[in-house]
DNA sequence: AACTGATGATCAGCATACTGAGTAACTGGC
DNA sequence: GCCAGTTACTCAGTATGCTGATCATCAGTT
């Protein structure tokens, strides 16, 4: 089968005839099978946490904004609010996050990192590495620099395009005004 | 209590204090929010007709490739085989691709694009090309050409890593065998 | 023909990722 | 202190994206 298999890599398995552009030439299609396979990578890593990339990306911010409300952390993760909230809700259930009632916003309620979930984190970023370092194998030091810097610029730039966009916490006047950890 | 979680505001969310790496310079998280970003710019550019970007896919694959049957499908496109089921059902359901049971195999059955489909596709190819163009407005003429090349080779070096990887066609010992269209 | 292993499709189940609507609670203006 | 507009959360509904199991069928062997 050595026929077929010899397929460029910047032209897929079908050629364009009619159309200017392959599907497999279209960023979004790329972008598409480069996130299933960073997610891939995730869970062969991972299997030994039980989580979800977009689970670890919640302790992440969870450990660098203890309290915040969930719209919030969907702001800082950039999530969709429905979807943060069944993420905390799993979470929770797996005890790895703890969710109270706040008391200066009785509509609100703080989400707060476990002593399980951060232990979880430590263990689990070596891992979390090795995904980001075998994801960027195909590409050498100074294209892994240029390739992030692309994507980060493009997520950026972009980031009001996004239906759920990055909300960075607007600091300097009063702190998160969270009721704060028990 | 402001406690010790605040960041100072010139980090804001970008940057780390313990860890080596933060949130938003793993490629995994970019990625995911450049994969957001196009995806809200497909529904957004190609509202009016209706339809996902995988379901497009779908259909750009069967332009190509008519009458393949659902599993060969997937691997065109690059998704699960049970994904790939439930997007020809709702195409169908659309009356944009059209199920038949082959002849050859009754395991199997091929797919094929209808008139509206094709249709369709010919009229959506413009506002996906939008997509493309302006996914791509932060990066200048040169780095687009590199972002793609970099998102391609990522792709097809890492293609076996992903849980659907894209499966081309063996092509050159008699064809696809399919029942044929009608 | 029967047996075995592989394959195509489907199903149950779980986890994102959204929209739009609804409810409860806050906030600013009066 | 009431009212209007806003906000936090939740729910229903839809669409991807997977795993593992099941069933029917096919292909190669005996």
């Amino acid at each position: 089968m050595s026929t077929s298999t010899a397929v460029p890599a910047t032209t897929g398995p079908t050629t364009q005839r009619g159309d200017a552009v392959a599907l497999y030439q279209l960023p979004g299609h790329l972008i598409r099978r480069c996130h299933q396979i960073a997610v891939a990578l995730f869970f062969e890593e991972c299997a030994a946490f039980d989580i979800t990339p977009q689970q670890y990306a919640v302790l992440r911010v969870l450990a660098a904004n203890d309290g915040v409300d969930q719209i919030t952390l969907a702001g800082l993760a950039a999530f969709n609010r429905t979807t943060a909230g069944e993420i905390v809700e799993r979470l929770e259930g797996a005890g790895l996050v703890a969710r109270r009632n706040s008391k200066l916003d009785r509509r609100t309620k703080n989400i707060f990192i476990t002593e399980t979930g951060r232990r979880l984190l430590a263990d689990a970023n070596a891992a979390v590495k090795r995904v980001q370092e075998r994801l960027l194998i195909p590409l050498d030091r100074d294209e892994r620099a240029r390739f992030i810097e692309y994507l980060a610029r493009i997520a950026s730039e972009n980031n009001e395009l996004s239906r759920a966009p990055l909300r960075p916490i607007a600091r300097g006047r009063g702190g998160n005004r969270t009721s704060g950890p028990a």
